[in-house]
Formats: structure tokens, sequence, C-alpha cells
RNA sequence: GCCGGAAUGGCGGAACCGGUAGACGCAGCGGACUCAAAAUCCGCCGAUCGCAAGGUCAUGAGAGUUCGAGUCUCUCUUCCGGCACCA
């Protein structure tokens, strides 16, 4: 609150010029995201720590583009005006054959007024899409509004029309229409019969690359850049143009009419007007007994929080009762984690001390606004004093998949009944494909696919049912295993029988393990060369966050511990330290008691992490796989040391390759060290 | 529609820089143990031809680059996430 009664922060109470304010009639609060654009965008690349998907994705929804803002002058009443339009394509303004203004646009507006038809028909665009995602899919339409405006540079007049797929709230809401050149001109000039006119030449044989511009006079020959560079001069040697910066990124409007979220400290004074509220007096806090019934914000009818004083001038005056979006609280709700019991500001010198957040994880479906507002706010406190010089709230960032399940129902009646898929049993065919699906009482449900875990379609699973039945470790496993955690997990409850399993086989393992502890023997080279190479790239996928691997290193490892002969006690030992400790962060418990009970130390948690032996990893000799044209055909044992040659005639020495090779003549020969030697003939 | 991903056996997934596709597990099939079942253990397990050795095909579809492509390039299809007032 203290950060939005800043003027530098808030906007100020306004009215938001796109569809959806208009259709409301209320008043807006904007935080000024924009301010900080530029900055948002840099710093993306000095962020190491996060995925380039949500990198690239936030540079994209910031969107950066570079072009030319163009004035097309006009007369109203007897006024010389300007129509302001942006476009980053310049070189293609001798092209423009029609204006298309937003239905908000003042000259939509200006022009309706006389013109029942054209005002019915703004009025039906600012009912309709308010999403960007339905706005790009409704049918383009559009309205002539009589008027036209002159070209900025031969004077020619140009029709302006209204256009539904015509943003209000990008650039000046209003766009130049280049059919020849533009798709979406294209299907619009089509639809209303207006010219196209080609000012682009592309070279012959692609009509992708850009040749050069045409039928635009003086600027005939150029190239894409000089003829932006030469038309924007001349704009704005004229006062109807030049170079401009423009961004997608809007101002984020923070104002919801519902309950929940941080009230607006703002009082309307009738005599004052908009007048925050003094820090001494806030927070301003909400009634707690509301009972929200769906008809609105009950704010509004709450008279003994609506009717107040004016901080100002005491005279009565209405608290504003919109609330914040939700946004605004989880975009620093980790700093505020770190200054708990603060009650005098927003954080304090412990969240100076522990931020930036080490580690964040969350899901993908973040990776655009509440990442995206983080750092802005971030931002903000910096420039506040309160988090000095820090500007990106989170160093490392990994966005995990979904938990999924499969969903059953069954028609019951006009509704759909659904079905926990712990009731379902499954039928399967001799391959193992599921044929049917039924409930214990032996009537058949129908399979919906696997989704997300959702109270309606009675899919979800309880995690406390599965730690009573199979404990904690069983849990964590099953999740560790099933997928990489960046991945969607799919939920099966044979999957999870599996994890059990292979903690009670570590289990019986460690108890024989116990039984001959002491007894002495030789190490066999191979079973360390096993053990040693799995627990390397095991080490190697836990760099790269990928935990499922690391899960299945641990059951080849035990693998490999069960293989061993009886008297090979010395491998037992060392294979069992490192298993115990490679997979202890999965399953704590189990490896903690384990590594007690078979004396390895106190405390598995603070044994040093395993490493593998280079002297394990060493082998005298190879196998290398033996291809003839790319296609696999045999294989070889060498020397480790063997020579190029060496190896080349013990390849060709092999029986099968000799039947591809024979009667042809080697032509290349590829050695790839320590994996494969191919023969091209 | 735009932006970002993904697609590999019956299933979840593995394959590091382009180098043995299917690791590990689930399900399934066969066997051992058992009076029987459960549990456990052993074996098989992409498709196809073959007695076998081995061959051919196969990583959503189609093309390309390469000695060699699941991996790189282009085109396309389907699915998932986001699209600013669901949070």
């Amino acid at each position: 609150q203290t950060v939005l009664a800043n003027e530098q922060v808030i906007e100020g109470r306004g009215w938001r010029t796109g569809a959806l304010v208009e259709k409301r009639e209320i008043p807006m609060y904007f935080l000024k995201i924009t301010a900080y654009a530029e900055d948002l965008l840099k710093s993306l690349d000095e962020l190491p720590g996060w995925p380039e998907q949500v990198k690239l994705m936030q540079k994209n929804w910031i969107g950066k583009s570079e072009g030319v803002r163009i004035g097309f002058p006009y007369e109203l009443n007897g006024e010389r005006k300007n129509l302001w339009v942006f476009t980053t394509r310049a070189d293609t303004l001798f092209g423009a054959t029609f204006m298309a203004v937003a239905a908000e646009h003042p000259i939509a507006v200006h022009a309706s007024q006389g013109n029942p038809k054209l005002k019915e028909f703004v009025e039906e665009c600012k009912r309709g899409a308010v999403m960007e995602a339905e706005l790009a899919q409704i049918e383009k339409k559009g309205m002539a509004t009589g008027l036209s405006v002159a070209h900025p540079l031969t004077g020619e007049k140009i029709p302006i029309w209204v256009g539904n797929y015509v943003l209000m709230s990008y650039g000046e809401g209003a766009v130049m229409g280049v059919p020849a050149h533009d798709e979406r001109d294209l299907e619009f000039a089509g639809k209303y019969g207006l010219p196209v006119k080609q000012v682009i030449q592309h070279p012959a044989g692609d009509p992708t690359a850009y040749g050069m511009v045409i039928n635009s006079g003086k600027y005939d020959g150029l190239n894409y850049q000089q003829a932006v560079d030469e038309i924007a001069k001349d704009l704005k040697a004229k006062g109807l143009g030049e170079k401009q910066t423009q961004w997608r990124l809007r101002d984020w409007g923070i104002s919801r009419q519902r309950y929940w979220g941080t009230p607006v400290p703002i009082v309307h004074c009738p005599a004052c007007g908009d007048v925050p509220v003094p820090d001494e007096q806030l927070p301003v806090l909400l009634p707690e007994d509301v009972v929200p019934d769906g008809t609105g914000n009950p704010l509004n009818k709450r008279a003994s929080y609506v009717e107040t004083k004016c901080p100002s001038c005491g005279r009565p005056a209405k608290r504003e009762t919109d609330t914040m979006d939700t946004f605004v609280d989880s975009s620093w709700y980790f700093a505020r984690f770190a200054s708990p019991g603060q009650d005098k500001a927003m954080v304090d010198e412990r969240a100076r001390y522990w931020m930036p957040v080490d580690q964040y994880i969350g899901g993908i479906e973040h990776a655009i606004l509440h990442l995206l507002y983080s750092r802005f706010f971030t931002r903000v406190m910096r420039d506040e004093g309160l988090l000095p010089g820090m500007a990106e709230p989170f160093t490392n960032l990994l966005t995990q998949g979904m938990v999924l399940a499969e969903s059953y129902y069954r028609d019951a009646g006009s509704r759909r009944e659904w079905i926990n898929p712990a009731d379902v049993s499954l039928e399967r065919d001799a391959k193992g494909k599921i044929v049917s699906a039924k409930t214990a009482d032996g009537r058949e449900v129908v399979y919906d696919g696997i989704g997300t875990m959702s109270k309606s379609k009675n899919n979800g699973v309880d995690p406390q049912a599965l730690i009573d039945k199979y404990g904690a470790d069983t849990a964590r496993f099953f999740i560790i295993f099933a997928s990489p955690p960046t991945s969607t997990l799919e939920w099966s409850d044979e999957g999870v029988e599996g994890s059990y399993r292979f903690l009670r086989r570590l289990w019986a393992y460690a108890a024989r393990f116990a039984a001959r502890k002491g007894r002495k023997g030789t190490p066999t080279k191979g079973a360390r060369f096993e053990i040693h190479s799995v627990l390397k790239q095991a080490n190697y996928d836990l760099q790269k966050l990928q935990f499922n691997t690391v899960a299945s290193a641990c059951m080849k490892i035990l693998n490999a511990l069960e293989r061993l002969p009886e008297e090979d006690s010395a491998a037992d030992e060392e294979g069992m330290s490192i298993l115990l400790r490679l997979l202890s962060p999965i399953t704590p418990h189990v490896c903690h008691h384990l590594w007690r009970e078979l004396e390895f130390g106190e405390d598995v948690m603070s044994a040093p992490w395993p490493e593998p032996d280079p002297a394990a990893l060493e082998l005298d000799e190879i196998e290398l796989v033996v291809q003839v044209n790319g296609k696999l055909r045999g294989s070889i044992r060498v020397p480790k040391q063997a020579d190029k040659a060496a190896i080349e005639s013990l390849a060709m020495a092999n029986a099968n390759v000799q039947k591809f090779v024979a009667g042809q003549s080697v032509k290349k020969v590829v050695v790839v060290p320590g994996r494969l030697v191919n023969l091209v003939v």
C-alpha cells in the first residue's frame, strides 16, 4: 500500500480507452509497468538461471518494435488534424489504400454521430470480444466512415474505415491498410472491394524474400532499411512523422470489482477529488463477515465500509471499493516472507539479506504474467529503497509440469457421474492394451483420457492416503521417477506399487548385506566399472535437474549389487555406500536408517557426496560398434590404445561385416573414439 | 489467430556434442516356489521375415543436409501452456 499510494507508481484514476471499460464505465487504476519495459527486456540477457523458453516468451510479450509514427492529415469542422498511425513497414507507405481505426477512436466516435448505421456498428464492436484470443479469431469486419485523410507524401485521398480488429490499446488505435503486403489487410480489402497496390518487388522464385521498393516515386529501387530511413526523414521534414519505438506491453490494470484482494487506498471526496488514504490510516482493512452472493462486489453494499470521511477536508466521502488484482500480492510475497512479523513496513533488512530467491519453482503457466509482474515489482521496490540494488527476484527458475491423472465417467441421466480412478479396475488384452474399465460392481465406465487433476472430474489423488499406505519415501520416489520435473507427471497406481517394490528390495538387500558384513574378497573390475559409470551419469543428470534418471540410476546400482557374487564384498561395500548417498535426497527416511544400521556413519545427509573413481572407469579393452554404410553390422573388442589401422583391420575381420563389404571397395573409414567404426563402401 | 512447448513400444519415460533407438520402471506372457493364493525369484517382451545365424522396417507426416538423423534445416498435422478481468 505504501508503494501504491506513491504518485510515481499510481498512474491515477482514468478511463481506460479499451472496449472493456467503456462497456462497464468504471474507473481503473493502473501500475506503470511500461516505465520499466526497456529494463525488463534488457535484463533478460542477464538471467542465465532462467529457461530460454520463458525469457523468449517475456521478450515477445514486452514486444519492442522499431517503426515510424506517421500522420495522415485531414480536416474536421474546418480544423486541420493528423490521424496518427504506427507502422514497422513505412517502406509500404505508398501501398496504403485505406485507414482503419478502432471503434473507440475519436474519429469513429465523431463519424458515428449522425450516422445511425455506423453508430450501431461501433456499439457492436464495443460489446464484442475483449480477450485478445477471441479478438484474433473473430471475423474481420469494417464500415466506412465517409471521412478521408490525405497521403502524407502524395496528398492522395485515402478513405477511413472502422475495423473491429484494430486495438485502441496498441499504438495509436489506428492502422494504415496495405493489402498488397499484409495478409490481414488483404482479407479486409477483398471483403470490401478496396484497391490493392503492390509496392514491393520480390526476387524471382522467392516470394518471401525482400526485393526492392517499386511504384513509390523517388523511393523506387531502395531496400527495406533505405526506404524506411528515407521516408522517415522526409516525413519528419514535413512534421508528419518520425521514427518511434513501440511496445506491445501495456500498463497493468489492477482494478478488480470483487471482495478478495487488497483494497485500493483511495477516498472519493466531492470537494477534494480522489484522495490517497494517509500512511497513518493504512492499512485499509476489509470487513471479514461479508457473504459473497454472486451479484457483484459485496463491498458496494456495505455502507459501513463505503461511507467515510475525506482525509483531506474531513467531510463525508466514499471509499473506493475496487480491490487489487491478486497478482499484486503474488508479485512480492517472496520478499515479504523474509520479514515475518514486520508491521511497520513492507519488508526490512532481513529481506535485503535473503533476497533474491536462489531457486524459484512454479508452473510454466506463470511464464508471462506472474513472473513479469514480480520482476517489475522488485524494480519498484529497488527504486523505493526497499531492496537496494536488486532488480531480479529469482536467480534460478524451474518451471515444473502439472500432475495429470486418468478420468472416468458414466452417464447418469442428463449429467455425467465421475468415478475416481482408484475405484476403477482395468481389463487388458494379451499385449497389455486396455480393453475395458469397470467399477467393483462390474458396471462399465467410459475412459475420458488424461488431464489435470480436478474436483469436477473426481480424478484427484490424496497424497496422505498414499503416505499412510506406503510411506512418504515411496510417494517421493514415484513422483521423482515418473518424469523429469519440467514435464507433466502422469499419475499411475501401478507405478507407485513399483516404487514400493524397489524400496522393499533395497531393504531386503540391506539385511543380507548386514549378515555377511566383514567378509573380505577381491573387488571385481566389472562391477566397479558398472557402478561408477552409473554414478558419473547420475551426477551429471543431477546438475541438469533431471531427477528421474537419478532415481533410475539408483535402481541400476541395486540391480548390479544383486548380481554380485557373494564373495565380492569389497565392491558390495563401496556400492552400497554410493547407493545410499545417491538415493538419500529422494528417499531420506529409508537411507538415513540404513546408513546407520549398516554402520556407514551417523548421518547420511552429512556424508560427502559420492564421486566416481576415475580408476574404476578405466578399461583395458573397449567394445566398438562396427557399421557398414551407417548400418550396424557387428561389434569388436579392441585394446584401449588401439590405433585407427588396428581398429580397421579388426573391423574388417568380423565375419558379418565381411558379408557386407565383400566384393566392394572401402572408400572411407570413420572412427569415433570409444564408440564406433563406420566403413563406407 | 499470435507467442512458447511437445509428439519415441501396450504405458511412463531414456538416449550427453549428430554415433548400438527403446536404459530404468509399469503392464503383459511363460516358469520356479506354494495344497492354493499373495509375496518373492528366474526368463521373454517394438513390428515383420527366418529353424537359426541374421535380414528388413520403425522415434507424429513429408522432404533435405550427412559416412551416419529421435537429435540439425524446411514444410505440415495433432496435442498442451499463455494471450493481460481465472489466478
